[in-house]
RNA sequence: GGGGCUGUAGUAGAGUCGGUUACAACGCCGGCCUGUCACGCCGGAGGUCGCGGGUUCAAGUCCCGUCAGCCCCGCCA
């Protein structure tokens, strides 16, 4: 039979007892982290989410109290009263927060029992992960992931209070939307008033801020879930959280300044650490040129250099094709890595294959001068301007990489990042910032033969780029941004379409027909008619902040109660399978499972 | 849709070349212990080697399939 709780009242958390508290007498109530049993003294060490404090029970002090504390296992919840007192001499714990301390035990209560957990609750045991999702709850105990949520609403309250500031007003958007076509894959959800048809899951607010601006709402913000039914990754989840902004009147360097500032303010209180701004920008060109992504890691060089134009009369007829066939010929220097051995090489070639690449070439730079299988291709002069070229000095290793643009470029650019983590160049308390911006608006899809928008269809080109809109579509710049985190894309927005006519052409650029238009996004169509200010916004994925700042290696680690990578939910058991009753009332028919 | 890694007591691991009864640690249970703090000492219980099939005199080990978790490509405006 368990102890009631009764009057009992705590006066304190756990974590929270110190020094200061000494001589006073104090109740405490948590879960038992550990019992250590002296046959005569008892020690239980209790913990709640501001951390651990030492239980001491004597039988000389308090007779009941120390024989209940026999019957203590590990996770029983437990309530204490007694006196913080300094540990006698030479017991300290310069370990703990309240080492210093611990309770003098007058009355104990065992307010719950527990079973045996399935693993060990302490910082030293690791656990599978599939055993930590079944029981979560207990996962979440422990003080890691408790210190990460805890972060994470730390930093929800400081996005509040900033924007708030900044005047913008949070409003809640439908969750039970429309479908519309592009973008992700919608989770979608029958409606059972209106048999056959569907709601989807919002992907983003995206249109429903825009109208709130028509409303004249001047600033928006939400933290808000989205949806979207694509296959998971270490930093993606089907349903995610946006800290999402909108503003009206607006140019998209008013929208990254005020963004820059929010940024900055997250990361001075949740680690105080002081963001230097403003932060760097480089067009999406640019750093596709430097470093062959669009997400570029700036805490380490190893930047891409463009040799095409160098090799195209080489006697190496793998450069030479490419560069005469409109290819790219790109190299990096990885300084002082010529003491990669034969299978790193190799590795770094499979590496590369991931991403489509057909190999690499590599050149160990020597004493000798290069030592290489391609090095017999080049003659001196050649060599000697590549040298040059590449900073190369006695104890580099080059790296080259003959392709379509698109692929040498993701390619090497990726190699660029995997080298950086490989040679220690990305500390977690490093954090380098910058925009990208100048985005494609466009990009062509050959599958389906028409462009499709490469940030949304409502974003607006650059001003000096209309004109290309009716000449080359697929040259046009867009107003948009990508704020990138050390290799990861944390946020992007851009300026939005706010005149119909421009809205309509864009449509007919993506080969949507005006009377589709009309169906999918006739209301914001129409909205924009009736006085739509320039507006423009950004979406930030929070969870991914949360992975950074925490220094989480999985976005789980920063969702309490997340899916694993084939969308399921271990805890619960979710997706399931449903009552045929209610699929009658949804007027729903399953079809046989193809195999 | 595809590539890769992992799967052995409650947990996390070892298990050699296919060969007797599958090991030790932590946890758990019992006993002892009045200053420990990942307490210590003694004893004990605990196994569908993910699952199915195959090869073999013999499979945790080799082969095929399958399931689950993770990482990646495709996908993610």
């Amino acid at each position: 039979m368990n102890d009631k709780l009764g009057n009992w009242k705590r006066t304190h958390r756990c974590g929270d007892l110190t020094a200061h508290q000494i001589g006073h007498d104090v109740c405490v109530m948590g879960w038992v982290q550990r019992r250590r049993d002296h046959g005569g003294l008892i020690f239980i060490d209790l913990r709640d989410r501001e951390g651990i404090v030492q239980l001491a029970l004597d039988p000389d002090r308090d007779l009941a109290s120390h024989q209940k504390a026999e019957q203590v296992r590990n996770e029983f919840v437990v309530a204490a009263r007694g006196k913080v007192s300094p540990r006698p001499e030479g017991t300290v714990n310069p370990k703990m927060k309240t080492g210093e301390v611990e309770i003098e035990v007058t009355e104990l209560a065992i307010l719950n029992r527990s079973e045996t957990p399935p693993f060990m609750l302490d910082e030293y045991t690791e656990v599978a992960e599939n055993i930590r999702l079944k029981y979560r709850y207990l996962d979440l105990r422990r003080p890691a992931l408790q210190g990460n949520l805890m972060m994470r609403h730390l930093v929800a309250k400081t996005v509040r209070n900033y924007l708030d500031s900044q005047g913008f007003i949070e409003v809640e958007t439908p969750v039970l939307t429309k479908s519309t076509p592009e973008g992700a894959r919608d989770y979608l959800v029958p409606s059972r008033v209106n048999t056959g048809n569907f709601y989807a899951l919002p992907q983003s607010p995206q249109l429903f801020k825009q109208l709130l601006m028509v409303s004249g709402f001047d600033r928006y913000f939400q933290i808000v879930k989205c949806f979207r039914d694509e296959d998971l990754r270490a930093d993606r989840q089907p349903e995610f959280t946006q800290i999402d902004c909108e503003l009206s009147f607006v140019d998209r360097n008013d929208v990254m300044d005020v963004m820059e500032g929010l940024i900055a303010k997250i990361f001075h209180e949740a680690l105080g650490v002081d963001v230097s701004l403003p932060m760097a920008r480089l067009s999406y060109a640019e750093a596709l040129d430097r470093f062959g992504v669009d997400n570029p890691d700036l805490r380490f060089g190893l930047e891409l250099v463009d040799i095409t134009s160098r090799v195209a009369a080489s006697q190496f007829k793998v450069f030479a094709d490419v560069a005469s066939g409109g290819g790219l010929v790109k190299a990096l220097n990885a300084k002082g890595c010529s003491s990669f051995s034969r299978k790193e090489l190799d590795d770094l070639t499979d590496f590369v294959k991931i991403y489509g690449a057909k190999g690499l070439a590599w050149v160990k730079v020597t004493e000798n001068g290069w030592q290489s299988p391609i090095a017999k291709f080049f003659n001196e002069a050649e060599l000697a301007e590549l040298n040059q070229v590449l900073d190369a000095e006695v104890g580099d290793l080059l790296m080259f990489m003959a392709d379509t643009p698109a692929v040498a470029n993701e390619a090497l650019g990726r190699l660029r990042g995997h080298l950086g983590h490989k040679l220690g160049l990305t500390r977690k308390d490093d954090y380098k910032f910058v925009w990208v911006t100048d985005f494609p608006l466009l990009e062509w899809d050959g599958e389906a033969r028409r462009h499709v928008a490469v940030h949304h269809p409502f974003t607006a080109p650059l001003e000096e780029d209309i004109p290309l809109l009716d000449s080359d579509p697929g040259k046009a710049r867009a107003q948009a941004y990508d704020l990138v985190l050390n290799g990861s894309e944390i946020g992007g927005g851009s300026i939005r379409i706010h005149d119909q006519a421009v809205q309509s052409r864009m449509f007919e650029l993506l080969g949507i027909g005006q009377d589709e238009a009309q169906e999918k996004f006739g209301f914001l169509l129409d909205a924009l008619n009736f006085g739509a200010p320039p507006h423009g916004g950004i979406a930030f994925g929070l969870d991914r902040i949360m992975m950074i700042l925490t220094g989480a290696d999985s976005i789980r680690d920063v969702i309490a109660f997340p899916k694993t990578q084939k969308a399921t939910c271990l805890l619960s058991d979710a997706p399931n399978e449903v009552a045929d009753k209610q699929l009658q009332e949804l007027g729903i028919r399953l079809r046989a499972q193809q195999k």
